[in-house]
DNA sequence: TCTAAAATTAGAACTATTCTAAATAGAGGG
DNA sequence: CCCTCTATTTAGAATAGTTCTAATTTTAGA
């Protein structure tokens, strides 16, 4: 089972995904969202920098973070912190979600918040508008030597 | 009711906990367990020196971070990062628990395991060893105006 | 083409933390 | 009591990740 089968989109689908939310396709815009909407899993801005850098002339660390703004609070992103790590982590899954840390791959892994079941009833004195739950573990079928 | 009652800890009790963990019990150091063993709540490292800084003579910045990272190592305190803030967080609540920000206070409080279930058997695929869960809310009696 | 607004940029600034190397303190042996 | 050894503390530099600033470039639209 794949973690996120996510198809690439083309250039058009992009600048259509970004003009459906208010945003701007720029030259710039559009190569970040090459990488975050496509092929990226959970990238941190370096890591979207190291990309960019290989696929466009010239693009300024500035303007990765000024488009991780806008496209999260576009919502066409997500960003995330964990404990584990000091980075934003950037993720196109807008769906319910929490988070698995793949101690042996350092990698996240998306898990589906319908697939977990947490009973809050305890909070009876509190609202709770959001949460979030990561784990830290391993795959099972993994041995060690 | 309360978050967590903490009886203030005499200087004595300090050293004898310090001692019990293997760790000498220096000026510094119990200056920096009296706040946060005792007073603090969810301190961070700024929040202990601005404290330690009215009630002990000169003590270095550097000191409290050597400080928070030898208690943290020796078991005495527990070290938390949430999403909404670069900085750390230091517990001396050993036991195992989560934690709701209290988005209107600011404040962190303590949530025990034991009062929420996680139903997390769709890890057939992973061994988790850990799980960190947050909840953002607000207490239910306050009023907005 | 012109103008105004939006976007991009390089580099400075900032925040939280860790590192470095020197100074100090404290324990134990003689 | 003095010496030495090690642990601890310290100030300040360094680092990491991100945000800010102010100048420049691009773009859209009149």
């Amino acid at each position: 089972m794949k973690n996120k089968v996510q198809a690439c989109l083309t250039k058009d689908d992009i600048v259509d995904s970004l003009k459906n939310v208010g945003v701007n396709p720029t030259a710039q815009r559009i190569a970040i969202c090459q990488f975050v909407l496509c092929q990226g899993d959970h990238p941190t801005a370096d890591e979207i920098k190291t990309w960019v850098d290989q696929h466009f002339p010239k693009l300024s660390l500035a303007t990765i973070y000024n488009t991780l703004k806008t496209l999260t609070d576009a919502g066409v992103l997500r960003e995330y912190k964990f404990p584990h790590s000091g980075k934003s982590f950037y993720d196109n899954n807008l769906v319910d979600h929490y988070h698995l840390l793949d101690e042996e791959s350092g990698k996240l892994i998306d898990i589906d918040s319908k697939s977990i079941n947490v009973s809050k009833g305890f909070l009876k004195e509190f609202t709770v508008n959001k949460m979030d739950v990561i784990f830290y573990g391993k795959h099972k079928s993994q041995v060690d030597g």
